[in-house]
DNA sequence: CATTATATCTAACAGTTGTTAGGTTGTCAA
DNA sequence: TTGACAACCTAACAACTGTTAGATATAATG
């Protein structure tokens, strides 16, 4: 790994544990090994850090994206295919890999007295997620898997105590496997309740 | 209004948009039209300013949750009582009341980075609503108004909309009155559902 | 009137922050 | 061997941080 990367790695680690503003060039240069001058051969600034860092989730995030919704089409509509979508890509590409989780977390931190930040934050913690749950919705109502109903509080009912999990397992404390698993077993509970009271088959 | 609650007033103000940590003496005396030295005639530290904000909310969301509890108890049982000590107690005087919602923002903030901040953040926006919404549950099932259920995940069931709620209307941007109404709008609809699915009478 | 307490001020401290100018290596092509 | 470039360094800058010592003004008390 060479020193943009190492950078790149340790601000990354030492952002989502602490934020953005609370941690200095010094901070990160303390744990690379260089001097704080060497920073600026490689990144413009403290803030082009944060935005290549950004820019990688957001490529990553926008793959998950479509890899889902490939996933949703392709599936035979069972219960158990739209369940392994959600399970392969929303939880463990997205919410429980460690670079996204990192990232997400600085989202979580630094929105406040930052309004791009806000709003990258609202976009992918929020509004995305939402619409993605509504969408596996959406397909298994077509697929006469569940039947239909007001989609919009449906995709709230569905997403909103996995929101809960992932804020109480995967964005407080640190990401160990422990709290993986706490949230897999809380969730998979849920959706598995969630499709069952649907009328799921 | 003295100089003392001036600070008091405008640092809760500051540490509620941008943070504890991002808000310093000066910016607080800029603000009240004092000099930086004559806040430490009335506090000890900056560190004293947030632990008195701290004092005065655990102490008003204490009242809350006893006038909750004897709220459910006095109640005969309806739906509407329940449904009412939710609304005015939780609700009004706890989520959307200015004070209690700015401390609350403080906490979401500084929760990261400072431990002490975490334990009472995961206190107050985690734990004890849980607790709360389940005895809400649970005290409208003795009273034979909905179903008995497994009350752990009836319990989250219940509040992790109310949770995605607030956090997307009455934590992120400004308590304005339309935000306030939205998410009483979309809260009182969760819980009429939500009875009404548990075979609310 | 003299004294005391309250509330504010000026001015500075030592430390930290992001950032930069300019010097020092090491590697590779001409 | 010379020159060029990449990758790092030393050393400092100006601005900002929480905090303090000591002076000053105002009002209350003896």
């Amino acid at each position: 790994m060479n020193t943009k990367e190492k950078i790149l790695d340790t601000s990354l680690d030492m952002f989502a544990r602490l934020g953005y503003t609370a941690v200095s060039i010094r901070d990160i240069c303390k744990q690379v090994g260089i001097k704080e001058s060497s920073v600026y051969y490689h990144f413009k600034n403290k803030q082009s850090i944060l935005d290549e860092l950004i820019n990688r989730f957001t490529t990553i995030a926008n793959n998950m994206m479509s890899q889902f919704e490939n996933g949703l089409t392709d599936g035979q509509g069972s219960f158990s295919d739209g369940f392994n979508v959600v399970a392969d890509c929303f939880f463990e590409q997205y919410l429980m890999d460690e670079f996204c989780n990192k990232v997400m977390r600085v989202m979580l931190i630094e929105q406040f007295g930052n309004d791009d930040m806000r709003t990258i934050y609202k976009e992918w913690l929020l509004d995305k997620p939402l619409q993605i749950q509504s969408s596996v919705s959406k397909a298994l109502i077509n697929f006469g898997v569940i039947e239909s109903g007001d989609s919009e509080y449906l995709a709230v009912k569905y997403y909103s105590p996995i929101y809960f999990y992932a804020n109480k397992w995967l964005f407080s404390g640190e990401l160990t496997e422990e709290n993986k698993t706490a949230f897999r077993e809380s969730a998979y509970k849920h959706i598995q309740n969630f499709f069952m009271e649907m009328g799921g088959k």
